[in-house]
DNA sequence: CTTTAAAATGACAACGTTAAAAATTCCAAC
DNA sequence: GTTGGAATTTTTAACGTTGTCATTTTAAAG
């Protein structure tokens, strides 16, 4: 039924072994052989097995995205990324949601990447950001990409993205003093993942680069949740001096803060705008739309796996690391437009 | 590094075709046997290789999830649900997200089934609800599970989860009739899905009960979409009798519609009620939160997954049916609670 | 005890690919 | 033309399972 490397070595006449050659890519296969063994691959529209590859070879054709994010838009777009490189490159995903704070959650990746024979392991935060996880993962001899949160590397042991949000948040925070506003309050995402610290200091250095005074009062802890933004925001306005604008650590907790203040009979942006950060469907969602910063998680998904698969196939010797920096994008949750 | 068949084979004393056996569950295999086999599994924690496995054999332990679904929060519920009873059963689930409407679909799924050795598919709207989709699948000699809208199977090619949408919409409109509402508006998802539909019939029949006439300029076409709840709201609020409730067809609507009324000035749910449908995470960070109706999804693709395996493993004979009701959950978009 | 059928177990060839080693072909330099 | 080394190609043996069929063991009946 279906086209075996036999069939095609038949077919062009040469032995299954140059086939192999030709499907991996390998040198030594003149160019005349190559083109007539494609011709009979594309003819019999020829395509490995994967059992079968995977069985006999060293390498792996599967790649893991392990993850633990309750943002269903950002895993989504994630695996979205990461597929779509893996479909043009002949990769086969597995997907590994599971708990980071488990206390075997070592053991149970170890044995999924034992077991499943993988080649590389995608890692988002917080898994990409726990150096003592990473480093494990690593002595078990299996690649990984990290997408996580800085302006440079935490190391050189794997391919990194980088996701500058501190000048990201430089740059929200920029543009509500641009607006006038002095007293800007901040609510956290977890602290455990380091987004939320840098987000932090970019607040911070924003309001140093102008002059303005940090007011431990107007940051309040929080977490990567709606909820966190509803309680943050009933903090923050609860003040004897409340802030007239807040940044949220992402459009989550953004639009929870803006339910809150509509709560409180707040008017958005008028009596408090309100910005977000990272462009999902959130901030285009809540009433008025959120300002935030774009952060291109699909594609930035499917650089990081270019950059895994690349690792796998030893194209690489050295650390490769990439950066992207979310870029503003002024709604009316800051800044009301006249005609809407 | 990895145990073998081989290596449980030379401990336990007998032949790999014995331990093939025990870790199938075949029968004709001594008590005193599979005990000592299964001793030296666990002790050298043996897992059967799946690349080896599918190669040779004829079974396969691979499960795809086909999908076309813009909303992130049902594909995930979905994938988790289904990944938790692949995990059980020592499957592995490859995602296939795609486009419904691409005309080389279905060349593309059978590509994917012949390529991975699928062992089956579990199928959501819209690809559960396209007969011929369907049946061009199951021509392929590859098992489905289908999770669809209606009260009774299409056919009883394989196995299906049926929700019962209608009922439930029946119950959601009845909670707004009990209100004292008598104009209620209705905003439809898209019209491939059949869950549109069974809503809407749902809706229809509830007004029925009541001796309410049913006036189509109350009904508005749409798609499953924030934005469409926006559109269809406007349509509906710019009438000369205006409904003093609205039903939409899911809560993503439902959210879209409040933020429409939300910029007309209309109170919720004082001048106008709102309903959703799925109890989603939308249906719980509006302001206010919405009436909905439970769809436990995550439950629902676990069952469906079951079904598969099980029909793959061809434990079941007969096609299987199996039951959901979304039940109602009354929250402040139809009925404001005085403490709060 | 035999005999016999059924139950349990084993031997060995697949499955479709890659790895390693062996064989062949090619081409440039004498 | 030879020759020698590089480039290309082929041969054969894995990889870790399952399927098929042969063999051995068991237990029941005579």
């Amino acid at each position: 039924m279906k086209a075996t490397i036999n069939d095609v070595a038949k077919q062009a006449g040469v032995s299954i072994k140059t086939v192999s050659r030709v499907m991996n890519n390998e040198q030594s296969v003149r160019q005349t052989t190559r083109e007539k063994v494609l011709k009979i691959v594309k003819e019999l529209q020829y395509q490995p097995n994967l059992a079968a590859r995977s069985l006999a070879g060293t390498k792996s054709y599967s790649i893991a995205y392990v993850y633990d994010n309750p943002n269903a838009y950002y895993v989504i777009d994630m695996q979205n990324g990461i597929l779509s490189a893996c479909k043009k490159q002949g990769y086969e995903l597995l997907i590994h949601p599971c708990n980071a704070k488990a206390d075997n959650i070592l053991e149970e990746i170890t044995n999924m990447v034992r077991h499943s024979r993988i080649a590389g392991l995608v890692l988002t935060p917080p898994f990409s950001e726990m150096p003592e996880f990473v480093e494990n993962i690593l002595a078990l001899d299996v690649n990984i990409v990290r997408i996580m949160s800085g302006g440079s590397a935490p190391d050189n042991f794997s391919p990194c993205i980088m996701i500058n949000d501190h000048k990201a948040a430089l740059s929200i925070t920029q543009h509500l003093i641009d607006l006038g506003h002095k007293r800007i309050g901040f609510i956290a995402g977890g602290a455990e993942h380091k987004s939320t610290s840098e987000r932090l200091q970019g607040y911070k250095q924003a309001l140093a680069n102008n002059n303005i005074t940090i007011d431990e009062q107007l940051i309040v802890e929080g977490e990567y949740s709606f909820e966190s933004g509803v309680q943050g925001a009933k903090r923050l306005m609860a003040e004897n001096s409340r802030p007239t604008a807040i940044f949220s650590c992402n459009d989550e907790i953004a639009a929870g803060a803006l339910f809150s203040a509509r709560l409180m009979n707040i008017a958005i942006p008028e009596q408090l705008a309100i910005a977000g950060f990272e462009n999902s469907p959130f901030s285009r969602q809540t009433w008025p739309k959120l300002t935030t910063a774009n952060q291109p998680n699909r594609e930035i998904a499917e650089n990081a796996t270019n950059l895994l698969i690349a690792q796998t196939r030893k194209q690489v010797t050295n650390s490769i690391i990439s950066q992207y920096t979310p870029q503003l994008i002024i709604r009316d949750s800051t800044e009301k437009k006249l005609n809407q």
